[in-house]
DNA sequence: TTGAAAGCGCTACCAC
DNA sequence: GTGGTAGCGCTTTCAA
């Protein structure tokens, strides 16, 4: 209406209180419904703010509340560098973790953390920008989710529970999921079975366990060759996968780390004539929803990211309560579709 | 280290400046980089504050500077109500924004509305809480968005363009795409092509128009029985086509306005014992990452959604500068895969 | 039941 | 170059 901007000024709480006759202070009361002050005039209030398009400041508000209403939700790519969230797990989980957020009337204020990751999380806490952290994901970040932890309280992460950890961690039960997959594969009659994915990272060495576990219940000798650490990206993945094939390794089964990589792993053997799961079985983990849409459909282990979000934020507004609230697994889910094949083909 | 709930309060500028023996305005300066401070002085406060972990308050910076580096996000879902962002477009256009915006050194804030959607957009700009908009899709919002706009500026919405509308829209060319779809169809020798999505919401309509475009220039009539106004979820797109189905409607193509329907048509006439696209030819809309990995691959009309994000950070950030700047049209590419099948059957 | 006043932590104006 | 001071818009004592 005025200002070369175009621009509107939005009122303040001040005009509020000049057009109904009365203080600043007796609007804010008003308009939180604070009983203090008449209903009568409460209402007049009320109604003269929303005719004006009154809506408080929520910057002034934050700053003399000291809170923010807002949860910080990070994404750790350490080994994606330039991409955009490409790995649908992520992004599911953000939706979640999303809806979970605004339904205790949150804001949730997005942060994708790319390396050099120098000092990332204390900045983010100290920034005051929201009033707690959720982590999808160690990434390599351990060392630092662990130095924060131990003098800021609403902090949660997505991931593996490590023995040495002091933060509270919410995650699948990587060890059984992966095992129960691996264990899988034998009984179908695979004798060769890669583990494809990089240990180094915290819940992929506890699938790397639980694929250890499986080979060695069956009384399977470990085959060093058989270990490929790629990294969780579809390009990369893919790469790793020809190389294998290129370097003769024989092998007849597949455990990916993650879907993403098992779908690209599928890729690859078929773009070199081999079929899935006719002569390589191939199962994931995840249960991201391309799983079951892909050609073959993907055998894989389910993490349930509904309730591992609910979770999550429910742990995160009880250590905001100041409760104490400590780290869960959550069960992981075998789902047998096509890709890992039937009974033994030899 | 101390207090019960051990949490640790931080230091605030103040403390610094003591530190330093020297004055809070002083400090403001030195970590803003400010020349007019020496050097020397500049670098010695600079460490003290790193050392101390110290990280400017940004709520009240905020509130000083009258702006909060943050803009908001806007995901409106009037069909959805319940459901967690279950449409890989959003989520994919999300993670471009996403970079896009950090790459600019903002914050973005996340949210999500679903119905009832009273005033969500002023209230969302008159609360302070950023510093420009971006609402991916019109959804039912159409008269919203025209309002806001009239008196605030840094809005840029992914969309159609209308004939009356003010505010600045960022989108595909959905009429282009739609025919080019169509006509691909119709050369492939489809004699009964439905159109399945809700002509309703201002994208859809445009694609609608394509659609009709290509049968007109194909001197093709349209058939009312072949307009089926399905919701832009899986599920009820799923129920609608097996409406259709039962309802002996006969049809030999299907031009679904998104990939996501799309892919739940699939699977509708693959449970009804039709072959796809040996029965039915089956082309989308959008190309998201599921598309390629589909069985069979989907054919469908390309969004390119890193472009469009980049468009819409790029104009949003033009808008806040004072500048101004109008909608655009982004091209449709038509890819084209197996589900429309190749030559005609008969 | 209401208003005056203080102050959340910061930046920028003005004086020196 | 540097420091004092005012004030961003709000909530909440405290006093009336």
């Amino acid at each position: 209406m005025k200002g070369k901007g175009g621009h509107r000024a939005p009122a303040k709480m001040a005009d509020i209180a000049s057009m109904a006759g009365v203080s600043p202070s007796t609007v804010s009361r008003a308009l939180a419904g604070s009983p203090l002050v008449a209903k009568k005039k409460r209402d007049e209030i009320m109604r003269l703010a929303r005719e004006a398009g009154y809506v408080v400041n929520s910057t002034a508000r934050n700053l003399r509340l000291k809170r923010t209403e807002t949860i910080s939700v990070v994404i750790p790519l350490a080994h994606e560098a330039s991409q955009p969230l490409t790995d649908p797990f992520f992004v599911e989980m953000l939706g979640y973790l999303a809806d979970a957020i605004t339904q205790r009337g949150y804001g949730v204020l997005l942060q994708k953390i790319v390396p050099p990751m120098n000092d990332w999380l204390p900045n983010l806490v100290a920034s005051g920008r929201s009033d707690g952290v959720i982590v999808i994901g160690q990434s390599t970040e351990h060392q630092a989710l662990e130095e924060v932890s131990s003098y800021y309280r609403p902090l949660v992460v997505w991931g593996a529970p490590a023995v040495d950890q002091t933060y509270c961690t919410v995650g699948t039960d990587n060890i059984g999921g992966a095992s129960r997959a691996v264990e899988h594969l034998i009984q179908l009659g695979r004798q060769r079975i890669v583990f494809f994915g990089d240990p180094s990272l915290p819940e992929i060495g506890l699938r790397y366990e639980g694929y250890l576990a499986a080979l060695e219940s069956a009384s399977r000798p470990l085959e060093a060759k058989h270990i490929v650490p790629a990294h969780l990206t579809a390009d990369t993945a893919y790469a790793a996968m020809s190389n294998l094939l290129a370097s003769k390794v024989r092998f007849d089964a597949v455990f990916a780390a993650s879907d993403l990589i098992a779908l690209s792993a599928i890729q690859a053997l078929t773009a070199a004539g081999l079929t899935v799961p006719g002569d390589v079985a191939v199962v994931g983990f995840d249960d991201i929803s391309l799983a079951v849409h892909g050609n073959p459909a993907l055998t894989t282990v389910r993490q349930d990211l509904e309730r591992g979000a609910r979770t999550m934020v429910e742990r995160l507004f009880q250590r905001l309560a100041g409760e104490d609230a400590s780290s869960v697994t959550l069960p992981a889910e075998l789902i047998i579709r096509e890709s890992c094949g039937a009974k033994a083909r030899v």
